[in-house]
RNA sequence: GGCCCCAUCGUCUAGUCGGUCUAGGACGUAGCCCUCUCAAGGCUAAAACACGGGUUCGAGUCCCGUUGGGGCUACCA
């Protein structure tokens, strides 16, 4: 049997990191067994229902690198497929008639919810004779479709969770078709599951409890259901289901704030399920080729972003500076560091630059923001650095000094340039260690810099020289 | 409230048929090394089997209960 499995949101909000990994659990099981991913927009409800959202859904997806094969299906357009399912129910006497307001309902509900619990349907509609259902509909008054329940328990093998079961009796007659025409989310995903050929559900945990009612109706179709796989809750800090109370809980929000899709696929697999081993980074074809629903965990996940943060450093860290490049040019342009030359003759300096300022660096935000400090023109001196490392009244002479050292070397590579900085420190019998640091000061504003011989060179002689030259101002200064 | 599910370091987790598990790894935290700053990297440390009963020669691993947490309980999905 092909794998044929669907990812279904539904357009109420952003896609956040739950639906996400729901979205990759059901793309890998796809892919690892060259099976058929469905995207299924659930818009039953067209009152929460935003096409912004749908949009946005998308737009998550795809830069995540998740693809579908069929869809994206609008569950609205299979309205009257739904209605057909519901009167075929109707039909077999699997369903009947309810006339009940929501109104009526609601104030039954509030006068019967007593001491026992919860107020469940009556069934007062069920008893209606067929005289009486036909003369209410035909004085037009509006009637919903309720699935009859049956009596005894419903059971099944949850993929992830095992035997999962439930008395009939728990459950009451729910609605298929709301008065108003419009079929429910539970008529809605078994029919569309049917239709597509599911083979297996993979959803959050959070639709355990609906199963069994799902499994009634196809029970009462007559259809073999697909197999069930729930994977457990993404919880926010503190313990509760990841809602938009959690801030950036969405995954375009990650993506804005610098994040790698690599890294959050990658942490995003390893929040619920793992392979048994010690291993932690997984590129995608990896993942696909090790992920299996066995190793989903039962117990639900806290969102850990100090964790996320460290796989974004990784992927930062160990990426090709040439394709590092192409994912931080959108960021750059965001914060204004962009420049043309980049895109042409200086693309292998901007990769030098990254590859070398990138150690310290863990979103691409903050890697962004840092080129300005060596491909324009001026620099901030921050003024905790200029009082740490530029507190030596005789850095006025040294500066001066190194900078005229630096022009006149021959070659200007990382050798030479430390070797003609420790030469004056000896010479002017001072630690190089003085010379250093003023030296990141003046080079780029900061106290905290890659390696200073990496900064002069990336800087280059002319840059450098300038620099040092127009540093010696603020000396007096601090 | 009722029903369903879950329970190993602060967090994510490993833990084969119950037997060197003095409970392993990772993030985070602390320290050390490296060192021109800060990172990165390397090393080390502190840190957990929720509790109580069983079953067993032996339980983190099986059973029951308690506690805690989560989910569902809509004419939401």
């Amino acid at each position: 049997m092909s794998v044929r499995v669907r990812f279904a949101p539904s357009p109420t909000g952003h896609l956040h990191v739950g639906g996400a990994r729901t979205a990759l659990f059901n793309w890998l099981l796809a892919r690892q067994a060259g099976g058929t991913l469905i995207l299924r927009i659930e818009d039953t409800d067209r009152e929460r229902s935003a096409d912004s959202m749908t949009r946005g859904i998308i737009e998550a997806l795809e830069w995540m690198g998740l693809d579908w094969d069929e869809g994206p299906i609008r569950q609205s357009e299979r309205l009257d497929r739904h209605r057909a399912v519901a009167d075929a129910l109707l039909e077999t006497g699997h369903a009947y008639r309810c006339f009940c307001s929501p109104e009526e309902l609601a104030r039954r509900r509030r006068a019967g919810s007593g001491t026992t619990g919860e107020w469940t349907y009556d069934r007062r509609c069920l008893s209606l004779s067929v005289d009486a259902v036909a003369a209410r509909m035909a004085s037009g008054r509006p009637a919903a479709i309720r699935f009859r329940v049956p009596e005894g328990a419903v059971g099944f093998e949850d993929a992830v969770f095992g035997q999962i079961r439930k008395r009939g009796e728990e459950l009451e007659d729910f609605v298929l078709v709301r008065s108003t025409g419009e079929p429910t989310y539970l008529l809605g995903v078994v029919a569309d599951d049917l239709d597509m050929a599911v083979s297996h559900v993979v959803r959050g945990a959070d639709h355990i409890s609906n199963t069994p009612k799902q499994l009634l109706l196809y029970r009462a179709l007559g259809r073999t259901p697909p197999v069930f796989a729930h994977v457990p809750l993404i919880l926010g800090p503190d313990r509760t289901r990841l809602s938009k109370r959690h801030g950036a809980a969405a995954v375009l929000a990650y993506r804005d704030a610098g994040i790698l899709p690599e890294a959050l696929v990658n942490f995003l697999a390893l929040l619920g399920w793992s392979d048994g081993t010690d291993r932690e980074i997984f590129d995608r074809a990896s993942l696909i080729d090790a992920f299996s629903l066995g190793g989903v965990s039962r117990s639900n996940a806290v969102f850990d972003g100090d964790k996320l943060s460290w796989f974004n450093g990784r992927y930062i860290h160990s990426l090709p500076a040439a394709e590092l490049a192409v994912r931080v040019a959108p960021v750059m342009r965001g914060a204004g560091v962009w420049e043309d030359r980049f895109e042409a003759a200086d693309r292998g300096w901007l990769e030098q630059l990254l590859a070398t300022i990138r150690p310290r660096f863990r979103s691409l935000d903050a890697l962004a923001a840092e080129v300005g400090t060596y491909a324009g023109e001026d620099i901030d001196y921050e003024q905790a650095a200029v009082e740490k490392f530029f507190n030596d009244p005789s850095l006025a002479e040294y500066l001066p000094a190194l900078a005229e050292r630096l022009e006149n070397i021959e070659r200007f590579d990382l050798e030479s340039t430390e070797s003609a900085l420790r030469t004056l420190a000896g010479e002017l019998g001072t630690r190089a260690g003085l010379l250093i640091n003023a030296s990141r000061v003046a080079l780029t504003g900061k106290s905290v810099a890659p390696g200073i011989f990496d900064v002069m060179v990336i800087l280059g002689r002319e840059k450098t020289v300038r620099r040092l030259r127009a540093s010696i101002a603020r000396i007096s200064l601090s």
